[in-house]
DNA sequence: AATGACTCGTTGTACTATACAACTTGAACG
DNA sequence: CGTTCAAGTTGTATAGTACAACGAGTCATT
């Protein structure tokens, strides 16, 4: 257990973070549910890149997201229905949608990312910049490490 | 936006933690179902919990986790269905059932933690301990800053 | 003791998110 | 042309979840 000298607080600090992380990820998604029941999650980050990139194709979304494109394609059915999203054929491709957000999705994404802007606010309120500068670090370190493409 | 000075970077690391948080939420289920096909993310969880108290009770995984009751019910029945714990009725009240891992439970256990570690450690290993120690303790802060009982 | 309120857990039902496989349509290349 | 490859859709199945209705057990108060 302790063949390298400090192995064990290193060991120990994995495996914080791995039962962190991992409660975590359990409860954010039904956290996110229940702040904006009228747009889940998913929908919502597909959303949010859908607008950060200015128009983009289905099939990006699932391999940015390493979802399957049929996910892909049934999730932008839905912002579809819901009008937040328009899609447009690409005149150099027949095979492409181009997806872009419609004002309806611009507004809806702003709206949304506004009140978890806030509820993130709040909850880190105590917080000093310095602390927040550097787990934002940690975060994207973290993500980038183990994803080909943290967006 | 800049009314309070430096407030700026800070509402950019919150908006960093936000959006990476988010990101990492995404991909660890999928992950975690990809590494572990057999024991799913929540019912080796909800195995990791029970083990750790030796012997508790659905209601308390409920309230830990911000399950449905009926939620855990049915995780518990599959993890009996699978061998991997047992219910005994307290004798004490007949209402509460106390969940206990197997055998077999603790060995599946074991080998998906040890699986689950040596993921973080590979993943992790080219952060120095500090930075560990760091990152472990943000997390354990923010998670505990939001939930009642971070375990 | 009987009643009523509360707690623990199960079951019925429905919905979201997801994957995989089969298919359609279009593009590209020989 | 035909073959092969890419983009998206649709059928089907599964996990995880919630809510509501319910059955059974407990406890306090009458």
């Amino acid at each position: 257990m302790t063949e390298t000298p400090g192995g064990g607080e290193r060991e120990e600090a994995l495996e914080v973070i791995q039962r962190e992380l991992t409660a975590f990820a359990r409860r954010a998604r039904a956290a996110a549910a229940r702040m904006h029941p009228e747009l889940p999650l998913v929908s919502y980050t597909l959303l949010a890149h859908i607008d950060d990139r200015h128009g983009c194709r289905a099939t990006d979304l699932a391999s940015h997201y390493m979802l399957d494109k049929s996910t892909v394609s049934r999730q932008v059915a839905t912002l579809e229905k819901l009008g937040l999203i328009e899609r447009h054929p690409d005149p150099a491709d027949h095979r492409i949608q181009v997806l872009h957000p419609t004002e309806a999705g611009t507004r809806a994404l702003a709206s949304t990312q506004e009140s978890r802007r806030a509820a993130y606010r709040e909850r880190l309120a105590d917080w000093t910049g310095q602390d927040l500068a550097r787990f934002a670090d940690y975060l994207l370190r973290y993500n980038g490490s183990g994803a080909s493409d943290s967006r």
